[in-house]
DNA sequence: GAGTGGTCTAGACCACTAA
DNA sequence: TAGTGGTCTAGACCACTCG
């Protein structure tokens, strides 16, 4: 019997199901997952299938493989693995941290960019840009000051919903997908215009980082200067070793 | 005809050659790779292998891959991307940015553990640890001043060469392999004895890691916290989305 | 020895892009 | 329309762990 629809991806149904599960608790009897070719047999699919979407899951070390064993949850990485998946959406983490998003919108305008925003951007000094200057807060909280620039000619629409998470809202009014991302990590003293923004200590220490967001044909979209208060939310990450 | 040896895994062999063909500059031009099905011919491999090795690479985003157009090279990550390969190896950081790492152990103590540590590693109070302090130097400037705390019955032996990686170390020494770890990340003013250590200003802020290595059955292996000098070596990430 | 995950193959069909 | 990558299958054999 097969419980899949085919129109979309088998293997990401498949991952979906399993991590739903895991969350669920269905495998929580001694932590361990049916074996492979029973989970392809429950699902009518391909043991290729099921390892494709287990590859998945452990990836982000949610489940562990052990050959000749089986394959076990990771309960350790399933308590902060939400922060991965969504790929360090502020709105997202504050949520995982078990508080209210929201966000503020402090700033958008259209100007010509400077030279190092034309440089990283790629493109000339005549192309004006989109600045967006955003606060978000955990309940009333205030964590991340975050400033995007943005080329406005990739905007297709004038009039934009600013409080979307930024893939949303590429996605919705540039019809740009994000491939990925780099991002230059570092710490610094608070300034005075943080200090009021974030209502932290004068003197205090905080995250700075400096994004590039590029699409699938390695176009930059996007230049960000984020400022994260890691004394309100916590920044913890699962790294994969070997 | 077949450059394969069979006794190692094969598609790690195929993504090994191509990650170097990459680095030597093979298929700069147009910055396009061969189909998969010509790679796989080449190889003397079926196509599920290639496309294997190529996802490896594509989760680095070294590649990009384009469905009816072909794989193309990543010129931007491909200049940072040694960093991800060595998941954030101090020494291989140093390196990579092109200047002469070298370590200095600072302090190599058995002592038993405090409340903390042992709850982090769970062992009990009166199981000792491998205290671990270190200070790493890209040139002769100093950059991460590092301290590791290590349960002492991970170890099959007592003379050990505490310069090495920390991954080698457990590989060495404890026959312990480092399957994921979880960090913190988090921004803070340095103290005076940091100060003095990594020689940098008062009242300047400095990354810090508190890192817990996990061995693939879950076990804790390692508790770490790293102070890290961003002045002196840029921590650039990329990541995936979507 | 039975069962598990790890690897690889050969082939099929689809969706998409470019010329 | 030809060629590319994306997906999936069925089956084979291996290495390993466990009882």
């Amino acid at each position: 019997m097969t419980i899949i629809n085919r129109p979309k991806s088998i293997v990401k149904q498949v991952s979906e199901i399993l991590r739903q599960r895991i969350a669920e608790g269905t495998y929580t009897h001694g932590k361990r997952l049916p074996s492979e070719s029973e989970l392809a047999q429950e699902f009518g699919v391909s043991r290729a299938t099921v390892r494709a979407a287990l590859g998945a899951l452990e990836n982000e070390r949610l489940i562990t493989r052990r050959q000749g064993d089986g394959t076990y949850l990771n309960e350790r990485v399933m308590e902060i693995s939400a922060q991965l998946h969504c790929t360090w959406d502020f709105q997202c983490m504050i949520a995982d941290s078990g508080r209210k998003p929201s966000v503020q919108v402090l700033q958008i305008t259209k100007r010509p960019p400077n030279a190092n925003e034309a440089k990283i951007l790629e493109i000339s000094p005549y192309n004006p840009v989109i600045a967006l200057v955003r606060i978000f807060f955990a309940d009333a909280q205030p964590v991340i000051y975050s400033t995007n620039v943005i080329p406005a000619a990739f905007f297709v629409e004038e009039n934009i919903d600013a409080t979307l998470p930024i893939h949303v809202l590429f996605e919705k009014y540039c019809q740009q997908k994000i491939s990925y991302s780099i991002s230059d990590i570092s710490a610094t003293v608070a300034d005075e215009s943080l200090i009021s923004y974030l209502k932290i200590k004068p003197g205090d220490a905080i995250l700075r980082f400096n994004d590039v967001f590029y699409n699938p044909q390695n176009q930059p979209l996007l230049f960000g200067e984020s400022y994260y208060d890691d004394k309100v939310l916590r920044l913890r990450v699962a790294r994969a070793w070997g």
